[in-house]
DNA sequence: TCCTAAAGTTCTATTTTAGAACTGTCAATA
DNA sequence: TATTGACAGTTCTAAAATAGAACTTTAGGA
């Protein structure tokens, strides 16, 4: 499957796996909301390649994840910004931060530590239903097909017919 | 940079991407929390090379994500199961599906629905802070160097320096 | 004139991935 | 008995992506 396909399947992951599902965009976003914005800070703060950086920011601007502006005009430079469609991914990068913080921190503890201007405390993420406020696990939550479904594949329908019986 | 690199990285976010930083990861979690278990099921619903899947599911036991374990005896014949570890992995997944039902679905709309078992109302996840309960977004959260922090680069610690001022 | 900074682009070598075919074990069928 | 089919992979070659380094362009300053 190529890259292009994912962003076709009638699946809301598959199309965001097609945005961000690489490793570098994952390590760029971070950065970016740690408020980088310009090509060396992402380069020198990475390592990545100049090709791939490149490659990649080119991509997120296409989506509409970040947006391209200058800053200064002799000679042109540009940064890097999140839209508001980019800052929507908060909740992605921050859910993974926090697995981390559980199950990959070393002896040495968390790396980083996150406080809520709010309330003025260091937090974690929590997962809740909008409808009824409660914290969210994958035993609790029942998969209908919705307006935009297709017919899934045979093992899926099993799958789901299988857990309609519980 | 290499795959194992990013395991070293005093980051959870690199850590976790080390993990399931990759399409196929990400695309073979999704079916897991659908209740697909055995290679074929997983190979025909993702149409996934053979030998990828055998390459990532080995790579997701060996992160203690999923476990293998038989189902039968003559022939041995095995499935996949989330462990807890996988589990915790539910808020990630979910909230990129949202991101997705937000910003990337066409005019049929999204293509799977969630009710959650507890209320029975179709829900959207939200997420909250652990400490007050209110909805996180980025430019309400502030970040401070945890006890596993290591220097940071110039580039992010002029940035950080940035922020503290505002 | 030469040096530096920023933001890329170009090049080759190495790794990964795609796509298809093949293997081994066992049960059920003809 | 021979054949077919399911399952869980492995092996092969060709194509694509990535790493690592050098090069380019535009402009300001020593």
């Amino acid at each position: 499957m190529k890259w292009d396909a994912l962003e076709e399947e009638p699946c809301s992951l598959a199309r965001t796996v097609a945005v961000i599902g690489d490793r570098w965009s994952l390590l760029i976003l971070r950065e970016c909301f740690l408020r980088i914005r310009r090509f060396d800070e992402f380069q020198s703060s990475l390592g990545v390649t100049r090709h791939l950086l490149a490659d990649r920011l080119k991509k997120l601007v296409r989506f509409g994840v970040l947006r391209k502006t200058p800053y200064q005009d002799a000679p042109k430079r540009y940064e890097y910004i999140l839209t508001q469609k980019g800052l929507d991914l908060y909740p992605i990068i921050m859910s993974i931060v926090h697995w981390g913080n559980i199950h990959m921190v070393d002896a040495r503890g968390r790396p980083l530590l996150h406080e809520h201007k709010n309330c003025h405390k260091m937090f974690d993420p929590v997962m809740v239903c909008s409808e009824c406020g409660e914290p969210l696990t994958a035993k609790e939550v029942h998969v209908h097909p919705g307006p935009g479904a297709r017919k899934s594949s045979p093992a899926r329908a099993k799958a789901v017919e299988n857990e309609a019986k519980r």
